[in-house]
DNA sequence: CTTGACATACGAATTCGTTAGTACTATTCT
DNA sequence: AGAATAGTACTAACGAATTCGTATGTCAAG
């Protein structure tokens, strides 16, 4: 079967946010974790969450009255499939451009740049 | 109701790919441009150049009978704050996490990750 | 001067993301 | 038992994004 689309709209990705954290989560767990952000209905976060199910991004099994969801993929696939569908869009599918944005604009503290420069020579030297 | 994207919707992109890459246009020549990749109609061009004016992404001149459009803002502006939007909804602002991705999915060519790796060592060094 | 090419203005249809109300069911509390 | 509580299903609605048709105006060639 072909998998679903990678990408998550903002709010569902909200959703798979809390999702990914707490592991098994009743739509009241998500309700209550979004509550503390913004003013939301419970039944939208419903029907948020059943749309996810549909789309494959969350599992449900029946547990007493209510279901409990969790997520179908890791965070890192989901991720990972929405960085690509970005640098595809964005960057015509190459990814230097979007790295040297990165590099260049500061985003990045110092100690981070330097740990990240350490890890490409490690990969880079790795690999031949 | 679906918010107001901040910041270019897919199909607005294209064009202002386009645009950033030829200068001066008119909408014929974004719809020529357009066309070679897929089926499109002159107004659905025109409709979506409009709305980019009223966004402030396109500035207008009459020149004959039709308008020519160029770029409000450089294209290197306008993508950072591309770049910024996604970091601050997927990774909650940090952009180290999307550089580790970047970094370790391998979607970057040896020798450049090389001269990025050289490049943040000099930005690192010159700047303490 | 009429016709064809080409431009804009206007508006409308469609799909999607997001939000939420209402009805109904099942459990729990008094 | 009857009321309050908590869950789901179904439906509706709205705005944003995308698409394009029709009406209309203008200019130039025959």
């Amino acid at each position: 079967m072909r998998p679903k689309s990678p990408t998550l709209t903002p709010q569902e990705l909200e959703i798979m946010k809390i999702v990914w954290q707490l592991g098994s989560v009743t739509v009241r767990d998500v309700y209550e974790a979004l509550l503390v952000e913004r003013r939301i209905a419970y039944t939208t976060v419903m029907t948020m969450m059943k749309i996810l199910e549909e789309k494959g991004h969350l599992k449900k099994r029946r547990q007493d009255r209510a279901y409990v969801y969790h997520a179908a993929q890791p965070q890192n696939t989901v991720i990972r499939g929405m960085i690509r569908e970005f640098v595809d869009r964005v960057f015509n599918g190459s990814a230097e451009p979007l790295l040297l944005h990165l590099v260049r604009d500061r985003r990045i503290r110092e100690k981070d740049l330097e740990k990240i420069a350490r890890m490409i020579q490690e990969e880079t030297t790795g690999r031949r």
